[in-house]
DNA sequence: AAGTGGTCTAGACCACTAT
DNA sequence: TAGTGGTCTAGACCACTTC
């Protein structure tokens, strides 16, 4: 059945990634735009769009006059850095039980680095909500997230444990829709090592950002923790302007 | 002047990027599709090409029903990790003046991990380059590549210092593609620390990746290790199938 | 020479924002 | 309601690979 959103292209990306994971593809070869086009009563050039993004995510290669082939090694990515939303989802992803407790949820001043991320003055106040992810009852990640006070609509948040974007649109009628990240390899403090359950010391790796919404106002900033024993992050390298 | 390759799409983008980096908009605020697509001459399709690459890479934002507008955040960004190809040209975006020395340069009997990353047997023979980038006197980067000796297709490989994909184009005729990354933080051992000229046991980043031709043939493997004082990554994360 | 992906055009209509 | 970006169509021609 053909209906608007999602959109076409979107369900005839999903269709043929369906096809693909479920290897209905004789020698990884996918069949050309125009017949693609045909079958699914589309326009090539929405063909296109679908299988422009199943290449930028890796799932397809494409070579100008041979033709589109399926990409095993790319599809072998579970965690792709650039597209990382909910923590739960990538331990779902990497095949773990995921859940989630909340360790703060209360409002501060706002320190110096978070009112420079979120161009606060002195003085202004900040949500701060720390979480941590677990597998089973082991912790991976743990994340600490501020938020203006100025931007929480009412008093009654709550849903503390739901993924910060999801919070965002719930508590604050905003949506989220980038990350501008900074990838840092720590050595992790007392504090964080005993909330990750680890020795302090031990080795990780992790995430300074800032999340815009789509006024690109700056409305959140995040410091993730990663046990790096637990959770690698990949992605795929272009060259640029490709 | 009009003219094929560079596309159409990518002269319009260094058009408008042009403007963007000279502030050559009021307000931030780029013009219409419509608008510009008539005063360049081209379809809207080739300006919406064109926009599209300038969002992916955060120069720009836009906002539907209202208009395009210029990211200033995202214009910040110096090193795009998604991006980034030569070192030498990273540390030039950091205002360094690069310069690269070759420390080995030599053929080796393949080892377990490269051989799986490279799909090679047991026995096969690859060429071990490894490189520091340095600005004036400083080390920053130290890499690691090792392409399979069976690509090589003459004896006279006389610059060792050229970026590893120009390596690859000039003495084995193959095209990088791109890579597939992971991102380890790392504590450096007594060599790699030697190296970078730092106390063994510093905490630094490192990438372990594999490097695809246009067939998907791996044809490189490649580690590097990277000062953390020193040069810091970012990247834009975004919602997930945008 | 035949087939395939890459680029580009011109135009239609929809969804959303601003006023 | 006017203006703007988002989606989609149908078709043309080019560049490259394969045989």
């Amino acid at each position: 059945m053909i209906t608007r959103n999602p959109s076409l292209t979107d369900q005839v990306k999903a269709h043929i990634k369906e096809q693909i994971v479920n290897d209905e593809f004789a020698d990884g070869r996918i069949p050309p735009e125009a017949t693609l086009a045909e079958d699914l009563g589309v326009s090539r050039t929405t063909i296109r769009d679908a299988l422009g993004k199943l290449e930028h995510e890796g799932a397809i290669y494409r070579k100008q006059g041979a033709g589109t082939f399926v990409n095993q090694a790319g599809l072998q990515i579970k965690s792709r850095l650039e597209e990382i939303w909910s923590y739960e989802q990538v331990l779902e992803d990497h095949g773990y039980k995921p859940s989630v407790r909340v360790l703060t949820d209360e409002i501060f001043p706002v320190n110096p680095e978070t009112a420079e991320a979120l161009q606060l003055d002195e003085g202004d106040e900040v949500l701060v909500i720390e979480k941590v992810f677990l597998e089973n009852s082991t912790p991976v990640v743990l994340t600490r997230n501020r938020i203006p006070a100025a931007l929480l609509l009412g008093s009654d948040r709550k849903r503390k444990d739901l993924p910060i974007y999801e919070y965002l649109e719930e508590y604050c009628d905003r949506r989220l829709s980038y990350y501008l990240s900074e990838i840092v390899p720590v050595s992790l403090d007392a504090d964080q090592a005993a909330k990750l359950g680890v020795k302090e010391g031990t080795l990780g790796l992790s995430f300074v950002e800032v999340g815009y919404d789509q006024n690109n106002e700056a409305i959140v900033h995040a410091t993730s923790y990663f046990r790096d024993d637990l959770l690698r992050f990949r992605l795929i390298r272009r060259r640029a302007g490709a």
